[in-house]
DNA sequence: TAGATTGTTAATCGATTAACAATC
DNA sequence: TAGATTGTTAATCGATTAACAATC
């Protein structure tokens, strides 16, 4: 875990000046450890389906990673199987849990019960993998009579949740020009983590973390990718 | 861009055997040219404030980028500055959009039209991107009377409309049990692009650019991160 | 045993950082 | 000019691939 000095860097806009005061990079997880994630994805719906037992090559297959990449990965975290029956889907999962620290669930909470907000708390690949919405908030009140398994409350209330749950880790759904307020707020109540789909880089100090989920970027990277092909150099 | 071999693999499913034909890796887009991505949508967002210039810092510091890193990505793609006045902003912007060939509009579609449908179907962002989502589809006929400005179309109208509106990129926003089967449909009818929400790696050939966007791994990333801080080596 | 598969080490590749020269 | 900033090359770091030995 490395931790960045703190640069102050300023931006003139229309003869103002505004200082920002540090960014934080992307959430820097590992490759392999981002890798070990999309594993345990797969292998849980390999269990739900049946399988009992996988080799390298097809869970990576199944992953689109190499064979020898999955192996090399295991290997990091000292996950071991066997030369001739490969690996066993349960103790897979099982060691990826102890990896991931996963006893028990991990609650979180929603800012933001517009479409992404809904989207997020009616995904229910959610439950299997131990990510709990406890809840979301919206500062429309009329968002409160939306139906549903998770509750919306008023910005209000929000303080008092995350210490009830002991949240630790909030999504920002909210739009682009509140975006930051938003964070704000939630750092200040306690929140460590951040997932944040709006799409602003947030400002936030060094012992926050902080995922950018930009959905344009996304898309514009495929687009662009298709663009290529068909002006192949050979 | 580089062709991977065809490797066929099987899966034991209950003692029945699937082949699995082909995986494809993630969208590959090189890191630098994301980031470019990225500098654009920060440089429409500071050209919006009435930013003019900026310098090589300052953009760094909005992205979450070191200074260096971004003169090395602009001298990747032959964008060059003013060693006294930084760069301009509107001249940064046309230069990026012709290295994403950015011409015109790009059309896309979206299949399914749930939450995630939804929040893209009602995403702001896109216009100013050039992103221009032309339908979206779903299997629910009743879905087609969501009062919106875009249309939501039933499956049947797929072919049609990707042939009209030349589509070549699609987003994929369906429950993970249709997603394979959608997936085939649109290759079938000329696709080359695919964003995935749905949490399964889709079987594809070599030619088809897949992006997988998982939001549960984004969010378990998060975590993951979240619970190593406090625990820290130094 | 022979063969298939794991597990690890070494070699390569790509991406980031550091250093500094060029220049407005 | 002096100073700040760009632009590029070299050094480092990390991640992937290749090769192969270990073993069930």
């Amino acid at each position: 875990m490395k931790f960045e000095k703190i640069i102050a860097t300023c931006v003139e806009i229309n003869s103002e000046i505004f200082f920002i005061v540090k960014i934080n990079t992307k959430c820097p997880l590992k490759r392999s450890l981002r890798r070990i994630l999309l594993y345990r994805g797969s292998l849980l719906r390999l269990q739900a389906l049946g399988v009992k037992r996988v080799y390298s090559y097809t869970l990576g297959s199944e992953t689109g990673v190499s064979a020898e990449q999955v192996r090399k990965d295991f290997s990091e975290y000292h996950i071991k199987g066997n030369q001739r029956g490969g690996y066993r889907v349960d103790k897979l999962i099982g060691e990826m849990e102890t990896i991931f620290h996963n006893n028990g669930n991990h609650n979180i909470i929603v800012v933001g019960r517009g479409n992404i907000g809904s989207s997020l708390a009616n995904y229910n690949n959610f439950i299997q993998r131990q990510i709990n919405i406890v809840a979301t908030f919206d500062i429309d009140p009329s968002k409160q009579r939306i139906r549903s398994d998770i509750p919306v409350y008023t910005m209000e209330r929000m303080k008092e949740i995350i210490d009830r749950f002991e949240v630790r880790t909030a999504i920002i759904a909210v739009p682009d020009m509140v975006a930051q307020n938003v964070c704000d707020q939630l750092v200040k109540y306690g929140i460590d983590g951040i997932v944040n789909f709006a799409p602003v880089i947030l400002k936030v100090t060094d012992d926050i973390i902080v995922n950018n989920v930009n959905l344009s970027d996304e898309i514009e990277s495929v687009i662009y990718c298709v663009s290529l092909t068909g002006l192949e150099e050979f």
